[in-house]
DNA sequence: ATTGACTTAGCGAGCGCTAACTAGAATTCT
DNA sequence: AGAATTCTAGTTAGCGCTCGCTAAGTCAAT
């Protein structure tokens, strides 16, 4: 039960690694895939032999973020039943979680205008899906009348952006655990939708 | 009176417009000088009698982006006065529409990592300036015990990353209006940090 | 005669990426 | 079992291109 409050340390590929590392400090347009190489220690076709090319390190990445997240929150959203009270808890404290724990992978977001359109819609519909998890908890516990906001799907995504937000300032070393900033982000999102 | 509520369009001069609109598409980095004098219709040494190098062109338009934001937020709270509910309302709303009418501007937020650290610090003061503002709105209201939120600092951080992501989604040829948007956010606001 | 707003021409460096080769491990054939 | 082959995970060397930027010249308006 719970086990998906649980965000153990990456286990990525030393390529993957050192590129992530890169990326977040660099941005991936100012990453050459030269750094990287010689980062990880090897010659730069080397990485020509593991990724097809400099993007497909991007999305592997972004694969990882995007299974991992979704992995979470789903289980949160599964585990919290029927009940939009604890449907809409349960998805807020899995992406809050999320974003204290890796905030490298989220930061990776931020590259998505990066990416090919074929790349970018696969990305965009994880996005959406998310999205849409929200705002179908939220509009649930409208027509069951515990939740009281006049514009559900506005709610919905102020609710993700402001979850997107943590990854920005938390500080695993700073005063708030990563538990009690999701704690409090579940009240600030309950409180939000107006919740009776 | 409500002043701040006008976003009029930008005057930027033609390069500036044109590495906006160039940035926002492709983004800082892959947007080439040789791009910018081409859409301009001049050559690039062109764009060196008027900024010092790359970067300024960037910086230029972030400062342009700050004193917008600043002046509108800033007249809005003016306007408020002491009333915390006013002064959050305000705040929140003039931020909204900041982000609706100028999401090109808002944008080149996400650019910030490409500025060297003088300038980077200056640009990061004025959006400390602009949290500051929610957090002092949000503190006093808990002071005056008419905001219940147990985490005036999150809620302020959380407010204004939900604001941010306005940018992001806004069409100004959707079923909203950026007034109506506006008036949502801060009803979400108002909520979250359970006003009495 | 000077200034403001450019132009032509080009430097040096770094970019993503690839063809061709190689050392060692694993597998297959006789 | 031992030789021959294939596969894995790289290497060296370098192509063609674009990048930010600049020295020096032009030319109309002040």
């Amino acid at each position: 039960m719970r086990q998906w409050t649980h965000y153990p340390a990456l286990d990525l590929s030393p390529i993957l690694a050192v590129s992530l590392d890169q990326i977040v400090r660099h941005g991936y347009d100012a990453t050459s895939v030269r750094k990287i190489a010689a980062e990880v220690g090897v010659t730069v076709p080397a990485l020509y032999y593991h990724f097809e090319n400099k993007q497909a390190i991007l999305m592997a990445l972004l694969d990882h973020a995007m299974t991992t997240v979704t992995a979470h929150v789903d289980a949160a959203v599964a585990e919290a039943g029927p009940d939009p009270v604890a449907r809409l808890s349960g998805a807020v404290e899995a992406i809050v979680l999320y974003m204290a724990h890796h905030r490298d992978l989220a930061f990776l977001d931020s590259e998505r205008r990066s990416l090919s359109p074929a790349n970018l819609a696969r990305y965009v519909e994880h996005r959406d899906r998310i999205e849409g998890l929200l705002r179908d908890a939220i509009v649930s516990g409208c027509r069951a009348g515990v939740f009281r906001t006049p514009a559900p799907a506005v709610c919905g995504r102020a609710i993700l952006a402001m979850c997107q937000g943590v990854a920005g300032w938390f500080d695993p070393s700073g005063p708030k655990k990563a538990e009690e900033t999701a704690a409090d982000y579940v009240r600030i999102a309950l409180a939000a939708v107006e919740s009776a």
